[in-house]
DNA sequence: CCTTGATCTGAACGCACGTTCAGTTAATAA
DNA sequence: TTATTAACTGAACGTGCGTTCAGATCAAGG
């Protein structure tokens, strides 16, 4: 047998992408194999390499995608003027962004030491990108006396950790619904931040 | 050839834990092979199971005496009156804590997933219990009023994800010395909580 | 000095891994 | 209808995996 009826990489290219994901997500790269992600797709082993050139990429791929999705979904949003308004616009898009996208968001923190020193570099820089624009809200505030803070850069990791641990706790079926927790940890930064 | 000279098992075991540890934080415990680990610690791979049963009860048995570590530090710890007091007790105690052993805490956060179920049920229960201390804590200040917080669960949950992301990017090397890194975040702490 | 038990070696077990590739079939263009 | 290309199969490669165990050597107590 060869090629299989309905066989398209328009379908097959995302479908690969899915199961890497999801398996990734629930197991670890280093503990899933390129059977097992096939098996998913519902192909044998070697029909992955028309996809892929290794393993590896597979997972820079997935996180380099994953970046790049936020900062363009972070640019769709609007910027106030006003420093106290653009933190409350970035806890709140930071929180949604994240838990509607559990999967993406734990492998992209989770299996960065699974990339090569070029990539790990690359995946870096895009998550810099990322952090600076929250320490360009945050020294803003500071300048213009609105906020009580330290170091920008200091409480940049301290505010992006915080929303971030939202993901490792909170599901759809708990008590609590996600525009409730968004209020809530927009509270928490805004007290933070001495508002 | 056999047993070596000057081989003892009050030597050997805390060499292979040592090794493990390290090996797991730096490489994830699904890339580490057992003969990785005998060579760390210069033997052949089947001595390893004269003190581990199998590769998984070496990363359960490195979580739990993380955890009873933690509590037992914790205990030790002054618990005073006042919660704001309590409260700077707290975070001070859990960036000195976690600073103090990066490897432990890593892998005690990252391979959680490569626990089996009831392991993984033990490791959580033990977390609980830690994280219950400063629920407490925080209960007992919202309710003399000196915390003017939402959901103590929540801000638990918030406060522990802030102070364990110290340990993602301080390095002794650094441009700032950890005690510090303990006063800001204690800052932060305190002006989250509302005092 | 001798015996006993603790400690480790060296080899082996079957299995799964990432990757490659010649060959085969389906889709598509001419 | 035919020729071409895209997509996949099936098998194989060498390697390393976790775990077991009989046997060898050392440490320690009497």
């Amino acid at each position: 047998m060869a090629r299989t009826a309905g066989s398209h990489s328009a379908l097959t290219a995302p479908r690969i992408r899915a199961a890497a994901q999801s398996l990734f997500a629930r197991h670890g790269f280093a503990a899933v194999s390129m059977r097992q992600i096939a098996a998913e797709v519902g192909v044998q082993v070697g029909a992955l390499y028309n996809y892929t050139p290794d393993k590896q990429s597979l997972l820079f791929d997935l996180m380099v995608d994953h970046l790049d999705d936020l900062m363009r979904a972070l640019d769709a949003e609007p910027l106030p003027e006003d420093p106290m308004q653009a933190l409350e616009g970035f806890a709140r898009f930071h929180i949604r962004h994240h838990a509607a996208r559990p999967e993406a968001v734990f492998i992209a923190y989770m299996e960065l030491r699974n990339l090569s020193p070029e990539n790990f570099a690359q995946v870096e820089a895009l998550r810099h990108r990322y952090e600076d624009r929250l320490t360009a809200i945050l020294t803003r505030g500071q300048a213009e006396g609105q906020f009580r803070i330290g170091d920008p850069r200091i409480t940049t990791m301290a505010i992006i950790a915080m929303l971030t641990g939202v993901n490792t706790w909170f599901r759809e079926t708990g008590r609590l619904r996600l525009d409730e927790v968004e209020t809530m940890y927009w509270d928490m930064t805004r007290q933070l931040v001495g508002g």
